[in-house]
DNA sequence: AAAATTCGGGACAAAATTATCCTTTTATAC
DNA sequence: GTATAAAAGGATAATTTTGTCCCGAATTTT
C-alpha cells in the first residue's frame, strides 16, 4: 500500500530573471531586519539574520561583510556582538545605497538592451520606452529608506520570509520522504 | 622605446545586473532586426543577424530557435533561407512576447525581494514601493510592438549595435598588442 | 587566563548563464 | 543528382553567480 506524500523545500536559486541578484535581495532583506532590530535597541547575529530572512548562512555572511565595509552596517565581534545600524542613520540609508553596494547602479543607468553606447543621441530601439521605467525605479530606490522600510516590518504589516514554498516536489515513497524531511 | 597602445574589445558578459538576461537582450535585438528587414521584404540569415547586432553566433542560434519554436519568428532552411516575420504579425508581437519566451514573466510578476509568497495580503517591505515600477515595465512591454520598434531602426533613428566598446584595456607592449589585434 | 561566541576572510564547490564546436537535416541552385 | 547554403540540435566548455567549509581574529563571560 503506497501513499502520495509531498515534501516541500525552499530554493535559493535565482529565477531566470528578477529585478535584483540574489546577493542583493538577501542584502536588502538583511538590512531591513537589522534596521528594525536596531530601532528596538537590539544588535543581531548572522545566525539570527539568516534564520529570519531564510537565506544561506555563509553567503549572507559575505553580503554583510560588503555592507559593513561600505559603512552601511556596523558589526561587532565576540559574544553579544552582531550587526546593527545607528538609529540616526536609518532614515539616511536608502534602498539605492544597498543596491549600489551590492549590484552596482547598472540597473538604472544601463541600456535595456545591454548596449554600451545608448543615449539620447544614439538610442537603442527601446530607449525611449524604458525611460519612465528606469526613472521610476531610480526615484523609488532613492526615496525608500531603512527607517520607513523597517517600521512596516516591526508593526507586522510586512514580511521578510516566505511561509509558502517555491518548489513542490511530490514523493510517493514514505522512506524517501522521511530521509529528506528528518 | 615603448609606447602606450590601447586595444579595445567588446564583451558579451552580462553586467552584474541588468534588466534582462543576455539571452533576452540578444533575442530582442534580433527580433527587431528581423522585423525591420521583413518590412523591407528581406529574409535574413543567422550570420547576418549576429553580425548586425554584435552577438555571439552560436548563442544567437539557440535564441532564434526558441523564438521560432514559440512561433514569434519564421525560419526557412537551405540557401536563400533565414529568418523573417510576416508583416501582418509585426504589430501583434510585443516586447512582452519576446521576454516571456526567453526570460519568463518573473520580472514583472515576481517579488522584488525574491519572496515566493508576496502579495497584497502578505507583502514584502518594498511591495508597495515596487508596484508602480512593475506596472510601468509591464505596460511598456505590452505596448511596445515589433512594428513600432523596427521603424525607428529602418529610419536610422535607433541602433542595435554599439559603436563604442564596453571595456578598454591598456597594453604597453607592441608585440602583445599585435598578437591580440592581428 | 580560558572558554565561548561572533565576525572576517580565504579557498573551494555547485549551479546557472553564457558561449562554442561539430554533426545532421532541409532546401535551393546548378 | 550533386554541391551548396542555411537552420536544427547535441555535446561540451568558459564564466559568473550562488553557496559552503574551515580557520583565524576579536570580544565578552566565566
Amino acid at each position: 500500500m503506497s501513499y502520495l506524500y509531498f515534501v516541500v523545500y525552499l530554493n535559493h536559486k535565482r529565477s531566470p530573471i528578477e529585478m535584483f541578484s540574489k546577493k542583493c535581495e538577501y542584502g536588502i532583506r538583511a538590512a531591513i531586519l537589522i534596521a528594525g532590530e536596531s530601532l528596538k535597541g537590539q544588535r543581531i547575529s548572522l545566525k539570527y539574520i539568516s534564520e529570519q530572512i531564510g537565506s544561506p548562512n555563509a553567503f549572507t555572511a559575505k553580503i554583510l561583510q560588503t555592507l559593513t565595509r561600505a559603512g552601511l552596517v556596523d558589526s561587532q565581534k565576540g559574544p553579544t556582538g552582531g550587526f546593527e545600524i545607528p538609529i540616526e542613520k536609518l532614515s539616511q540609508i536608502t534602498l539605492h545605497d544597498i543596491v549600489e553596494a551590492l549590484d552596482g547602479s547598472q540597473i538604472y543607468n544601463g541600456c535595456g538592451l545591454g548596449l554600451a553606447e545608448c543615449s539620447e543621441d544614439h538610442p537603442c530601439p527601446i530607449h525611449e520606452h524604458f525611460k519612465l521605467v528606469r526613472a521610476d525605479l531610480k526615484a523609488m530606490a532613492h526615496r525608500a529608506n531603512l527607517l520607513d522600510l523597517s517600521t512596516g516590518l516591526i508593526k507586522g504589516f510586512t514580511y521578510l520570509k516566505t511561509a509558502c514554498p517555491k518548489k513542490i516536489k511530490f514523493i510517493k515513497d514514505k522512506k524517501v520522504l522521511n530521509s529528506i524531511t528528518e
